[in-house]
DNA sequence: CCGTATCCATTCCGATACTG
DNA sequence: CAGTATCGGAATGGATACGG
């Protein structure tokens, strides 16, 4: 998981949150805590991993910020854990992921989980990359700029 | 990599990409892509993980359809490395990536790679999800719809 | 310079058993 | 139901050596 070639010091804002949501699990657990589960169980019934790995992932996203444990909403002596701040600020990346996932992953025929407005109950856009200006960008009208120009990539 | 649980029949658009790109290191490369690379040691380089490993992941990105390799630009008996179709359409994921990257894994101060609009030279907005009147949609606004009510989640 | 093949240590994951 | 502990097989990743 958290890899010996530490990212953590990279400036590429890309690099960085790998090693919290880097591995295969992680987005799924939480995908379906955005969907509102919250007990082990729950996660465990939808994912389908080991306990024991579930239990590690949930630990990892935890020490990462990323959900945290309550005390409980019903009266089980258990744990729920839920979203935080830092954990909600990853539904555009789901978004985006759910997006390219279903425009290159799926025949044009084939049934599939849909995000909708909850106003008017149709899909939502495709997301948006805007410059100051409100124009719509693409790849091809934006790059990257490096802090100083002393560094290479990502060293 | 492939996990043994296949995820290729899932309705949900954000599962069954992951085999694709779930793994830590795909990602980079296709920043790296995005960011012109195209050569094998140029990919080793920026990345710094072992040859053998990453003429994996550049085999298992090309099987996906996300890379190609092209017969060579300069006179180099060689490949290169670019991204498809389906590659580009991965920019909108790595913004969201980065953008969330930026948020909550930097300091204010910190000083990290930044997106900038080619014409302007301005930093790029945050990304912007619209439903289809045009309103900006929050995580509280949506809500996912799955095809048919006999689904109760992901198998 | 590009890539493959081999070896080895570490990690991951699933199954199972166990505690509260 | 909610976890922890352990075990064994499989895959990962790094280093290195090797061939085109």
């Amino acid at each position: 998981m958290a890899k010996r070639v530490s990212h953590k010091r990279s400036m590429c804002g890309v690099a960085r949150p790998l090693d919290a949501i880097g591995d295969w699990w992680s987005l799924l657990i939480v995908r379906d805590a955005f969907d509102g589960l919250r007990r082990f169980g729950e996660f465990q019934k939808s994912i389908g991993l080991a306990k024991n790995i579930l239990s590690a992932r949930l630990r990892n996203l935890v020490a990462h910020g990323i959900l945290d444990t309550v005390p409980a909403s019903d009266g089980s002596p258990y744990q729920e854990y839920v979203l935080t701040a830092k954990g909600r600020g990853l539904f555009l990346l789901l978004v985006a992921l759910r997006q390219w996932g279903e425009e290159f992953f799926f025949e044009g025929t084939e049934p599939h989980v849909e995000l909708v407005d909850k106003e008017s109950g149709l899909p939502v856009r495709r997301l948006e990359l805007r410059a100051q200006d409100g124009r719509i960008v693409g790849v091809d009208d934006t790059e990257v700029r490096r802090p100083t120009p002393a560094e290479q990539h990502d060293p």
